[in-house]
DNA sequence: TAACGCTGTGTAATAATATAACATATTTAA
DNA sequence: TTAAATATGTTATATTATTACACAGCGTTA
């Protein structure tokens, strides 16, 4: 069982914002939104944003620069994660599906490497923009 | 079968320089490369990578924001890709799996979304690194 | 062949994303 | 109770990427 973290009042401040919505929320985003909270810094954002990143609280979404919260309560680490983006809506959601987390996490490569985490990502067209 | 492209001058040079690295090139350090043949702004270079991005001759690796050659002569199209990033010396290799790509490609969601491609990336160590 | 759409070029300016460096404070662990 | 680790606040700066504008070349088509 992973070590239950405490959250500094910046990592509450900006985990509870990115909490707040279903979709993800870029680093100058949060900034504007929590300025009135007493954040002042892009650092201050960028820092807390690193710490939650690595609890696992929130994920990175790499091709659009963005933080999602992760919604799986066993998701204690961000160690493989998967997502589904809609380009023309922009709509991501985290995908949970067994079979395919089997599959990553049991490839192996023909060089010997060892790996440790993975980012997979989805693009296309959701049911509403089809 | 796809139609072949003819690459512009810029499109050329920028493939050019990629294509000799094996390791993926950041665009403010390919600019500084072609600077010596007559590319002096960021927007030619941002302009020439979109392309071959679009045409499948190199793809993205988001996670470091940086541009590495595509060695599948098969991958007429930035459809679908896979990659292995050492976290320690940043030596990225593309994957090319036959059945990690028919379960990529076979996935699909619960949410009836239709995919066109995907960016897979590993992250670990290499044997060099461990 | 003239008008149009499409793609590309060159240039300048600027936007958006992210980190370095420094001084200090707080928490954790030996 | 001191040292190590982690976090803070601030300023400045680095890095990555796009907007806007004027124009050139090429193929289509009317």
């Amino acid at each position: 069982m992973q070590k239950q973290e405490t959250l500094t009042k910046n990592q509450k401040i900006i985990l509870d914002l990115i909490e707040k919505s279903d979709q993800p929320l870029k680093a100058y985003s949060i900034l504007f939104d929590v300025k009135k909270k007493g954040i002042n810094a892009p650092l201050q954002v960028y820092r807390a944003l690193k710490k939650l990143v690595k609890i696992g609280k929130i994920h990175k979404i790499e091709s659009r620069n963005a933080f999602i919260a992760c919604k799986n309560s066993k998701c204690q680490i961000a160690k493989a994660t998967v997502f589904s983006i809609c380009e023309s809506c922009e709509d991501v959601t985290e995908i949970h599906d067994h079979k395919l987390s089997e599959h990553l996490r049991d490839f192996k490569d023909n060089k010997g490497m060892k790996y440790s985490k993975y980012n997979l990502e989805f693009f296309g067209l959701c049911k509403k923009c089809v």
